[in-house]
DNA sequence: GTCTATAGCCCGATAGAC
DNA sequence: GTCTATCGGGCTATAGAC
């Protein structure tokens, strides 16, 4: 393949990418697909199979980089606090530089995960829940998280809460990502309400 | 209109309300609507002028039952902490009594909240909006809710994690609203973190 | 009030010229 | 590698019989 082809391929996964997280992918045709980068639709099948073949690719992607990030930035040896930290971070701009690609996900996900040809992307998903539930429990049993909420409903809760900021953030907005990753840190551990009794413990360091 | 009529038109309602919340609106076909209630496509235009005429009024249902609620149960005289809490309790429970509305709703409103058509829907969605600030503008000046944190943050936080629980929920979960309820307000106004200064303060009393 | 039948349109995907 | 042209099919909505 050459740098061309690879070119013109990423140009199409990245406009269907815009117009699937912009319109939905049902509603989205080839046709448009093919007119956001100047050619036919016939000649997208050059470079796919198929239309879900490029949802599939976004997806794959999508949480091929998330699970790396993981990795390299969230390893379990950090205490649990920072490493819940470097996950909310992580994702968060992860879908901050995929934008498209995260809300591709979020829509699709549901309607794909038993299809045969999303194993590969449900075995990925799967993975990156482990590795939330990993740092959640890990926290509790060191006693710096509350035992008497079920790690799966807090582990919904601030997923849900980061994956819907995509569709409220980027409107221009001069908040930035890392405000946004302190407000929930700040929110999900230590809460709205205004504490009676101060903690001792110092503000998280800044990273 | 007799008795009769509205009885198919509110099971055709409802049909479509399970398909949409289950496909999606646009992968859901006027066809299928017609079969789940045992009638042919055409005899569907006999009760509803439009396919989103039906999307349309299973948004603004769901918006005006909400709304309605809120006024009764969630009344502005309540102390900041309990509206709060009857805010996220209504929301749950018609989530609960409605789950295929609710979520139309959530899937559809950014695709057509331009529209002339949904002015109406988009006027009721601003009053829910409305109330939540309103709430948590009024915990701030009361000093029970935390000032260093943007009630549009806090806001956009709490309702998503709210919504998405329709989709993990209803699983034949023995987890019970009233539990999601509680373990909402907990996270979301103590957090998740363990305290090492208890506060003087009581639990909630339960209602 | 519900049926059958179909108009009219747009879709994803393919075939073959260049 | 991209074009033009088109196939086969599913869609919403309508028309007219009963």
């Amino acid at each position: 393949m050459t740098p061309k082809d690879t070119d013109r391929r990423s140009e199409i996964l990245d406009a269907a990418a815009e117009l699937f997280a912009h319109k939905g992918v049902a509603s989205t045709t080839v046709r448009e697909i093919g007119e956001s980068v100047g050619i036919y639709a016939g000649a997208i099948y050059h470079y796919f199979p198929s239309k879900d073949a490029i949802v599939r690719e976004l997806i794959t992607g999508y949480l091929e980089t998330l699970n790396a990030e993981y990795a390299a930035k969230a390893p379990r040896r950090l205490a649990p606090r920072a490493r819940l930290r470097a996950v909310v971070e992580v994702s968060l701009r992860t879908a901050d530089e995929k934008p498209h690609a995260t809300q591709v996900y979020q829509d699709q996900l549901r309607n794909v995960r038993d299809l045969p040809e999303y194993r590969r992307a449900k075995a990925l998903a799967d993975e990156v829940q482990r590795i939330w539930l990993e740092t959640i429990e890990d926290g509790k049993a060191a006693g710096v998280f509350r035992a008497d909420i079920s790690s799966k409903v807090f582990h919904r809760f601030l997923r849900d809460a980061i994956w819907l900021s995509i569709k409220w953030r980027h409107s221009g907005d001069p908040y930035t990502t890392e405000e946004l990753v302190q407000d929930c840190i700040a929110i999900f551990l230590d809460g709205f309400a205004v504490r009676r009794a101060r903690r001792t413990r110092p503000p998280a360091p800044p990273r």
